[in-house]
DNA sequence: CCCGATACTGACTGTCTAATCAGTCAGTAA
DNA sequence: TTACTGACTGATTAGACAGTCAGTATCGGG
């Protein structure tokens, strides 16, 4: 599964081959059959799993505490396509691969309405506390996420059209005017 | 080259088959091997071929002349993905598409890069002008148009989590932010 | 120690498909 | 008439690949 997430970042969703993720754990190509039945539910598995590490990740940083300000930084932080652009590279195949497989629609899209939800319950939890000033959380967080959605597509799908540097930047200054001065 | 597309469409680009496209024009598939030497020439060909009606189109829209905020309306209005969900499927495709094919990624950049562009020049001469408000154009062309991209996915990639209605409302939102007090 | 279940494999197969190739045909120039 | 070109096709091929199946090995519980 994880050899299975390889291949996907490698070749893309419709690249992966039973032979190569069988190769890449040096087992034969039948068992990937056994566990899986086709290699379609191979490719889903796989993404439900990276779907469910990137909500425990989530819900890590959700519990650590602290002022809402610190954890809101540091869930969006993490979504950020500045580092750990490997999770982007599948989540934009899931994108795509969405467009015509609806089981692989439903796990990417329950994983995103987990995130949205976590940032829009922050920042409505922020207001609540008065440290920010924000008059719709619901469209304040979707526009924050959309937005680091299209800076992902910028960092991982183009030549160096925008910097890591700029993204924060860019990011720093959407969230002061969504969030209130 | 637009029944290329169609496939893609239907498809995704790994799906695309020289059969369905020469059944679809009511040829051989010989004959798309003649013009295109390879499969992958066409797709990108065909992507090409896309890239160059939207650039059309905005030469058009930039030309159409009127206040610089009717103008930025237009480019940005089209751009939105309240419209035309089509042609995203198909810029959703090049996103992931690009992260393997560096062919297909600079033909999608090229594209990319002309649409910033227009919008950074838009809103530097509305700033000019005294129409709008905006220390930093050029990031604030970034984030509006990095916004839609992911407005774009939601609207596409999703079931009904964003309507077009939101969608809209979240971008004027987005420019009185921006672009003025 | 046996037995059933579970994990796993190697050898196949049927299908699909990009690409090739030899050749047809209509047009055109000399 | 002849020579030639460019568009186009039908038939074919060689390779790739998902999925199957008849087994073998391993192991835990009775």
């Amino acid at each position: 599964m994880l050899a299975a997430l390889d291949q996907v970042r490698q070749r893309g969703i419709a690249g992966v081959r039973a032979a190569e993720v069988a190769k890449s754990l040096d087992v034969s190509t039948s068992l990937i059959f056994y566990h899986f039945g086709t290699l379609e539910n191979l490719i889903v598995e796989a993404f439900r799993h990276a779907a469910e590490a990137d909500l425990a990740r989530l819900r890590e940083i959700m519990a650590e505490g602290g002022a809402v300000a610190k954890r809101l930084r540091a869930v969006l932080d993490w979504y950020a396509p500045t580092n750990k652009a490997d999770g982007w590279l599948l989540w934009i195949e899931a994108w795509a691969g969405s467009l015509r497989d609806t089981e692989l629609r439903s796990v990417a899209q329950r994983l995103d309405l987990r995130w949205r939800e976590a940032v829009v319950a922050l920042i409505a939890e922020g207001v609540g506390a008065g440290e920010f000033n924000c008059v719709d959380p619901r469209a304040a967080a979707w526009r924050l996420t959309a937005l680091l959605d299209g800076l992902a597509v910028q960092m991982v799908a183009r030549d160096g059209a925008v910097t890591a540097a700029e993204c924060t930047e860019w990011l720093e200054q959407a969230m002061r005017h969504e969030l209130g001065r």
